[in-house]
DNA sequence: ATTTTAAGTCAGTCTTGTTGACATTCCAAG
DNA sequence: CTTGGAATGTCAACAAGACTGACTTAAAAT
């Protein structure tokens, strides 16, 4: 506990940036980043009666069209009752649609409709337009860094669903 | 929109890291890495009935003892009355102390008490735990470029209260 | 034929956000 | 001094979105 500066044990290289004080300082920066990170989208959510949980499910269906309801669980670690009203809702107002599976028919596979792919152009938009003025802010040493920190945080499990839709899109 | 590698108008350096793709990778890293971020606490959390509200209380006040509700309102964005109903149960359960203020009698400034002080630690050796490893995983070059990033992410507001914290720490 | 799996539903609870109404205190203009 | 805002904080009621648990239906696997 209280680790200071150089008690890490090892030698050589400059430990400073593992003080309790620099931790505790990426701490914040993480929390105040998150919330700039989703202003934008719930903005624009707030007003159309839909929220943060809609825009997770439609980001994740359109990256990967034709998941089954229970993958999509998986990615967003809710209970199927928790995402199931909100694919109610999105499939009632027309966003998604759900197709029965050919081979499994028990299996439900998700697909954004027009107007889904429009709603989430529109969020992914505005999103991306905060990332892209950071990322030229700061250049690509530090975008190379700043993804390096984030996928070291990420827990094992989530880790896999995040390089498996990487890989999915080549 | 749908801008390919080569479209931002600029020349010479490489500017794939601003791709789309890129920044839609950006985008779903952020969100695993910040469930993986609030894992720990949450868990710890989730034991005494207190919830992420609490803990984000707990940390501020922490950082700036004495602070009024109205100052921690503005860090925490939420209203005072959601403040409100966590900081009422922090009381009662003998976690934070609310003295009036002597010069303002509306106010009312925020301290820990010794247990607050304990919980808070346990909270904050969690995750910063988490952090440490993730820091000692990638490097110093990397964690520079990750806090580069996420100050770059901030609404204005924040980054205002983000350095006015650090500063008030030294 | 039985069991397991995928999906959906209904009911109830909890956390945490919201708005609205209210009490207290301060301060400044009359 | 008094009175009428403005600021600060509290109480009450409500909504979104997470959770659990029990249950149904349909299809697949055994």
């Amino acid at each position: 506990m209280a680790d200071g500066p150089g008690t890490q044990g090892h030698g050589g290289e400059s430990l400073l940036y593992l003080t309790d004080e620099q931790l505790r300082q990426g701490i914040e920066a993480m929390f105040f980043a998150y919330r700039g990170f989703t202003a934008d989208p719930d903005r624009i959510l707030q007003s159309m009666d839909y929220g943060r949980a809609h825009h997770r499910a439609i980001h994740f269906i359109n990256c990967a069209p034709g998941t089954t309801v229970n993958n999509l669980l998986s990615i967003l670690g809710v209970t199927k009752q928790s995402l199931n009203r909100v694919l109610r809702t999105l499939i009632g107002d027309g966003l998604v649609e759900s197709r029965i599976g050919r081979a499994d028919k028990r299996e439900r596979h998700l697909y954004l409709t027009e107007a889904g792919k429009e709603l989430e152009h529109k969020l992914s938009d505005a999103q991306r337009a905060r990332m892209r003025a950071a990322y030229r802010q700061v250049g690509p040493e530090a975008v190379a860094g700043f993804r390096q920190v984030l996928e070291a945080m990420m827990d094992p499990d989530m880790h896999r669903h995040y390089s498996g839709l990487r890989e999915a899109r080549g």
